[in-house]
DNA sequence: GTCTATAATTCGATAGAC
DNA sequence: GTCTATCGAATTATAGAC
């Protein structure tokens, strides 16, 4: 087990609570009596509340926009690029399950400038993945349907993933998880 | 088009403002300057900002328990009874997405006892879907699959639904929305 | 890095007149 | 039903001593 500096462990205990109780339904002072200090001191580490949340988003979002640019650029069929960026998906839904959280709920109360830049790159990854899909449905490897819908059927999964993940009563073995995922996106639940 | 009461649309237009901007984030003062009166008037139509929450989500989260039971009282086979469940949540997807999005999204912000008889009311309507996924399965009408995870599968169909509805950039047709969520859970995106 | 103290603002909610 | 006025609490953030 690693031992965390005082810093690590702050953006650690920041991110889940904030993650389990909403980044507006967190204040200061619960942040402050989660690390034991008083209010003052949270901002030893941080500017403002705002910056916490854009650095937790971004930090995510850039990850998972260079991770994708790198599967465009490989000569992978279409199916075995979504494949990628399922798994790339369902990892970081494992590992970082808080990280996910955020991003998914809560770039909302990002503001102005920093509201604009998150919704461009989003919009730009998921046409990014929409053109994989209508690739793999043109070359006949995907059945023919709406790529639109299928595009958003596909970020469904990702927040699918983060339920189950976060849920307790639930033991998760990762391997298994990101085969079940896989199966469903590809087959569905029907037995042909 | 039908005329409201000005009872009803206090009721509608604060719903929107609150699923767009999050019930945290949606002040008193928010509420008056949509309905372009003061902050006092919003207390004729309510008695708090909690109960306003308690009431979107329950008047949701109760219909859909007494459409439950019906479909599961039936003589259905469990993939028609699932057919009807996916056509009640992408329904209510359609025609009420903004209780949906509180439903989805707000439900943490519900306190004290009311928190707690929400977990348990969902709690019990996702382990009566998982009966009726499980029973298809054993019956051989779904392929052999973890019933946990088909379960879970089965509700962020929502959440998709949801953001597709609320996309500006889609026309949606709602029988055309219906069918392809519906080929997607049964079928998946794979070309066999 | 930690504390006390407090500024400056915003929040939900109420009182009471019209 | 609508307004003005205001309360008390909570919020983010800062100043300055140790």
């Amino acid at each position: 087990m690693k031992k965390l500096t005082k810093k690590e462990l702050f953006f650690e205990k920041t991110l889940k609570l904030i993650s389990e109780k909403g980044f507006k339904a967190t204040t200061m002072r619960d942040i402050a009596h989660e690390l034991n200090f008083e209010v003052a001191n949270v901002y030893n580490y941080i500017d403002s509340k705002e910056s916490l949340l854009e650095n937790y988003i971004f930090g995510t979002l850039d990850e998972f926009i260079i991770y994708l640019e790198n599967i465009v650029e490989s000569s992978y069929s279409p199916v075995e690029k979504l494949k990628f960026v399922i798994s790339k998906h369902a990892q970081y839904a494992i590992n970082k399950p808080y990280e996910v959280a955020l991003f998914v709920y809560e770039w909302r109360n990002l503001k102005g400038d920093k509201l604009q830049e998150f919704k461009e790159k989003r919009s730009n990854y998921m046409y990014t993945v929409r053109q994989i899909i209508e690739e793999g449905i043109s070359e006949g490897q995907l059945r023919e349907m709406d790529g639109e819908f299928a595009t958003f059927m596909f970020f469904s999964s990702m927040r699918w993933l983060f339920s189950m993940i976060t849920n307790d009563d639930i033991k998760v073995n990762p391997i298994e998880i990101e085969k079940q995922l896989t199966d469903f996106i590809f087959k569905g639940i029907e037995n042909k």
